[in-house]
DNA sequence: AACTGACCATGATCTACATCAACAAAGCAG
DNA sequence: CTGCTTTGTTGATGTAGATCATGGTCAGTT
């Protein structure tokens, strides 16, 4: 995932140039993904001229907490995040991961405040968008609000899928159903559908999937004894799509 | 909650008047909890024309299946509905239920296409907002496309929020959740909030936490035993709030 | 190189809840 | 009112996956 982990000091200096000069959004790689896309020239010149690009987060650092209050949506542009949210008592759910080109913080817009944590599982950079500027430039360019709608419509629709899976689905289909919605994502974004490093931990996506780590551990055991993948650590070669997917339920 | 459930020949005809003549929304007894609340006189009367008020939809009646294709976000008139995702095996999800003044369709918008399908639970009406002529609207009003907007949000911090129910808590804390959820929209709506008909059964309850129906059922009657509550069929008292809230987690 | 703490794998055991079964109650059609 | 289907309750039993326990590996630090 990692596109922009070996930021030198010189690629900074280019970064910023661009930002003051150009209009970064277009030789973006994620153009094709992201928000801008469709925009007339003008109107994704103003877009361009309120998004925020962010320095680097390292791996484990917040991009915002429930505590923080609401300023900003945000594009991942490289690396990856997750958010979680927490009962009272301090057990939390990861509620999701998001990678280049997704928007994180969508959730937040209804109480105007982050009702979830949003962290960052590797070395990653964001675009921000702060809020009110957004909805000012919605205001003349309707394209825009009905852009941050897809997004929150489809963010909406990946939410009730997940439902679906921690409602019904048993520890193999939950497994399987994850890894080929990474996959997907991967393809999308130009990576091989098949081979890719895992950002998060074991414990991440067992805990986003309501299960326990060591069950986790075990089914990735299995799956490769199975000839489904073949993990190793980080590593991930998916060895069968076509019988994941008939396990997905 | 059924409102309108006792209509009269009498009283369609005065709804139907009103809907010519007047602007319907401006009486509407969920004004304050719905869309156009805020909206200045002349953008409300444009709203109110593209809204068709349905007839009543019976108990077991679909608004739409996963098959109908995408035309209209609804708003709940009166009564209420589920909705619900299938996995490829006939497996479903009770995603949600929907009151009076709350969105359902919203997870539609960016496939557009119904993902799910949703389900009178009772004899209920709802306000049909096609799409298009929303979008339309929208660019001239954009306060219309940012209160879509926030409903949109507050939709998907429920959506996070269950996710935790689903992934995290152990029965006990689902049901009390659930209840406790419940009781606070059905307060927001000028109902009790300790006495109320539960418009869905004991399965779809139980669908919706990821519970057996036999479980939610062993729940009611010990919650019962505990003095947290009277149930008698469908009729529930909830006798200690604040005890409910301590189950929660 | 040795130390530390996070992460991961795998076996042994336990348990919350599902499943199975049987019956009661309630809605509803004729 | 009578039979019939759907919905709800309660008890007995089973099991998927959690929890507990141990040891191994790897990345970062001193």
């Amino acid at each position: 995932m990692a596109q922009l982990n070996n930021v030198t000091p010189l690629f900074k200096e280019l970064a910023k140039m661009e930002h003051e000069h150009n209009i970064a959004c277009q030789d973006c790689s994620l153009f094709r993904l992201c928000l801008p896309l469709g925009l007339h020239n003008n109107d994704l010149i103003k877009l361009d001229k309120i998004i925020k690009r962010s320095q680097n987060y390292k791996r484990g650092q917040p991009l915002f907490t429930e505590k923080s209050n609401f300023t900003s949506l945000y594009v991942v542009r490289s690396g990856s995040f997750k958010t979680t949210i927490s009962a009272s008592d301090g057990r939390d759910q990861v509620t999701g991961f998001y990678f280049p080109g997704e928007f994180v913080g969508l959730d937040a817009i209804h109480e105007q405040a982050y009702l979830s944590s949003a962290v960052a599982l590797e070395t990653s950079s964001v675009c921000e968008l702060p809020f009110d500027h957004l909805q000012e430039l919605g205001k003349s360019v309707p394209e825009l609000q009905v852009k941050v709608l897809m997004r929150l419509s489809k963010e909406l629709s990946v939410d009730k899928s997940l439902m679906l899976l921690l409602g019904k689905k048993t520890a193999d289909e939950k497994l399987a159903t994850y890894l080929l919605s990474l996959s997907k994502r991967f393809k999308e974004r130009g990576f091989s559908a098949t081979e890719f490093q895992l950002s998060m931990s074991r414990s991440d996506i067992a805990n986003h999937l309501g299960l326990a780590v060591e069950t986790v551990s075990r089914l990735f055991s299995r799956f490769q004894e199975d000839d489904l993948l073949t993990i190793n650590g980080k590593l991930l070669l998916l060895r069968n799509i076509d019988r994941l997917n008939a396990l997905c339920g």
